[in-house]
DNA sequence: AGGTAATAATGAAGTCATTCACTATGAAGA
DNA sequence: TCTTCATAGTGAATGACTTCATTATTACCT
């Protein structure tokens, strides 16, 4: 796995040399296609980093989601796990079925709706998340060492509109 | 798949009301925890939009990339374009093996490297990629309508950052 | 009440992507 | 030469994730 070649504009921005050579034959507005082209090479990046991260502690990214959300949020029907975790309900099903395996989590019966079943940390989920958690946030800080406060909140922001007007899209 | 509550802040940048919620308690600082939240959500929602958009033309958004690879830079040994694509020499494996079941690429032996195989564009694969590639870049800047050529950039940038931090991360 | 439609979770089947092991080939050095 | 080591592609196994179909429950509606 060979990293794209980078280099620096004339405004000391980073841009990929290849995509550049690649695609300035075609004649057309570059700025949208890098961006998203970016924006995806970055979060396979951490999203890698996270999945090898997690895979020490013998979870996933996925489970390690489901299992914060639970030590925050307290417990959960499998169904708003999905739409907190923006994934789909089987996936859910799925992770879940991973975690009641390993012992982490267990399924609860819902007293109040008898189609839901709800999500809860067992004591030993709660030990292994306990332990971690901060663990993983110095590994966001450490990731994120060479940007400002305002570039952060920046990123947000355009991820952020990129995720509504994706949410656009996909809606119709 | 419910959406996240989106709000602005009092400099008018979009954030997640739950995750501040959620995380706010810890006392701790949140704006990477934001941040590379936002990009893992837009990223995953990108792939979706891609994903569903490629299904219409029977590929998906990792054979669309070999295909317009292909039909960028020419006749490609499967290592390289592991490298280019981001992606595993082995997972090139399946995609190529799914385009060419469908007759869109061919495996052509390498004569200068008898290890190597290289993948070529079939005329039909050729043909399907000249006649979508143009909508793929219109459907990319309708998802970009909201923002300016400075804001891409930038966002670019700050991804691109993170991808070479990432990188760091990941190579120890 | 009784029938219809929405909702919650899951089974089935498939793709993408990863890791590890294996084979075949090439390259470099004693 | 021949031994060793690196490289290219792929098989096997696994996990995440998706869509579609199915079952169980709940809500609605007249």
């Amino acid at each position: 796995m060979k990293l794209p070649e980078l280099a620096t504009d004339d405004q000391g921005r980073l841009y990929s040399v290849r995509m550049r050579e690649m695609m300035s034959p075609l004649n057309v507005e570059l700025s949208a296609v890098e961006a998203l082209a970016a924006l995806r090479l970055a979060g396979r990046s951490l999203h890698q980093l996270q999945e090898r991260w997690a895979d020490t502690h013998g979870l996933s990214e996925g489970r390690l989601g489901v299992m914060f959300r639970l030590y925050r949020g307290g417990d959960c029907a499998l169904g708003d796990l999905a739409g907190e975790l923006d994934t789909t309900p089987r996936n859910v099903t799925g992770l879940v079925d991973h975690l009641e395996r390993d012992g982490l989590v267990e399924r609860v019966p819902d007293t109040e709706d008898r189609r839901s079943v709800r999500a809860r940390l067992t004591p030993a989920g709660k030990e292994r998340i306990e332990a971690i958690w901060k663990e993983g946030l110095e590994r966001q800080f450490e990731v994120v060492r060479d940007m400002t406060k305002d570039d952060l909140a920046q990123l947000r922001h355009l991820c952020l509109l990129l995720v509504e007007s994706a949410r656009k899209e996909l809606g119709k």
